[in-house]
DNA sequence: GATTACTGTTGCGACATGGGCAACTCGCCG
DNA sequence: CGGCGAGTTGCCCATGTCGCAACAGTAATC
């Protein structure tokens, strides 16, 4: 996705636009030079250079040495904690998804629903994690994802048939696309207390998630596991799922809920 | 301050400054409208509702309702956690600074040494706070707080030469601007283990703050507690002191350092 | 040590964009 | 039902943003 007038939505402002896109590079990529940036949003170095310069201003984003490269600055730490109860799960949540990671070998995310998309809202990259992408804040449609299998079961029949009434996009060849196939998945879900996605998301990539709840029944955020299909096995997840669970009762535990 | 020509830096792209301006006024003031934003910037109100818009298309600000308020997105969640290592102790600080707002009834901030400012990483207002403004982020001097001394206190010889060898700003009457009076400060800080100020940064405000340790004697932030003078009597500051100590060793262990 | 290549920065002027104005829609209130 | 104030949007033009060219600095190569 790039930053060409044929990607910009109509009606926003388009420095305002290709500053937030640096924004999220730096969290992405961790760091990045003027000329990566340029070409990553489509411009010239120097009005990358002057963008930047006024992210740096607010403390947004930091150089390191003189004319070396940028990262993600302090100043973005004002933007934490003003968000409510997401920001408490976060909180609460990046430490035991990052122990979680290490234990499995894989990557940990915690997602909640938001209007029809789910949202990771944590994320830890397990030792051996292929992807680099950072998926938080990115929202996916529910029925390709282990996690948005675990929300949508829990989820209201209101939200559910309106969810299901619309088309269910493939996003991969394995997606569930049938609504009375997917409600037979969520059934399954419910009963067992964990939802699994083989194939479902992207060709090799396996994920397993369990609820995380609140007060009564309330179901708050899933909890999941990914890895590639290669090493996870049934056993291994099995065994993710029973992991899970655990920190899924932690989480909640600290959040006050049990 | 606003955002007139006077006051925006040469060399920024006003646009994204006001853009900026606007997260930051979510964050401080957890909600606003158009009017308000527009009034705060000092732009048109339909300057205002395309700066928001913008930043409504990538998730950082939400709008309640069809013509509602608006306060940040979860889209802000994208920056945390791409920081190192502040942002892991706001991660495992900012529940402590919580707990221990909510005992003391006053603020506690956390504070790291950034070059030759404070700048506080948490924050946590007690319910009997009475200032609303985030200070998060924000960079303050060190020699006018309780956490600046603190963190002074423990700095490299060369660290303080370079810090007061510059004139000593004074923010309020009873400001220390004196550099050997402040010297016998810092050494007091060192044998007492913690530090106060007495209306040092802002007439009627107190402060006391104690170091939180890395591995050996490095000191890698300071936590405190600040309220207004008629509340922080010398008894209850001690009684202060004794918890952020309490507050200082926990988050030292929980970070991994002892 | 000189040369080359690449990075990031900055002055300048053109023009594409951002911004203000006016008018609009919508919800609330009397 | 009308007035008020909020937020939104079409339009046009003033100006702020952008690309170009040139610069400075650093590192690698010969």
């Amino acid at each position: 996705m790039g930053n060409s007038p044929h990607d910009r939505e109509a009606g926003v402002v388009q420095s305002v636009d290709r500053a937030i896109a640096i924004l999220e590079l730096l969290a992405s990529a961790g760091e990045a030079g003027i000329t990566e940036i340029a070409e990553h949003l489509g411009v010239h170095k120097s009005t990358a250079s002057r963008l930047v310069a006024t992210l740096q201003a607010r403390e947004l984003v930091e150089q390191h040495g003189e004319r070396g490269r940028f990262t993600l600055g302090i100043g973005v730490l004002r933007f934490t904690g003003a968000l409510g109860r997401q920001s408490e799960i976060v909180r609460v949540g990046t430490p035991l998804c990052e122990e979680l990671a290490d234990k499995l070998g894989e990557s940990v995310h915690i997602a909640v629903l938001d209007g029809a998309d789910v949202i990771n809202i944590c994320e830890a990259r397990g030792p051996a994690a292929v992807s680099t992408q950072n998926w938080i804040g990115q929202r996916t449609p529910p029925h390709t994802s282990s996690s948005g299998k675990v929300l949508l079961a829990a989820a209201s029949r209101a939200q559910q048939d309106e969810i299901l009434s619309k088309e269910l996009e493939a996003v991969a060849p394995r997606t569930i696309t049938d609504p009375r196939r997917l409600r037979e998945e969520l059934e399954r879900v419910r009963r067992d207390g964990y939802a699994v996605a083989i194939e479902e998301f992207e060709p090799g990539l396996h994920g397993v998630a369990v609820p995380v709840h609140g007060r009564g029944d309330a179901v708050i955020a899933a909890i999941s596991a990914s890895g590639p299909a290669y090493r996870m096995k049934r056993k291994q997840m099995r065994e993710m799922v029973a992991e899970l669970q655990v920190a899924a009762r932690e989480l909640s535990a600290r959040l006050g809920h049990r």
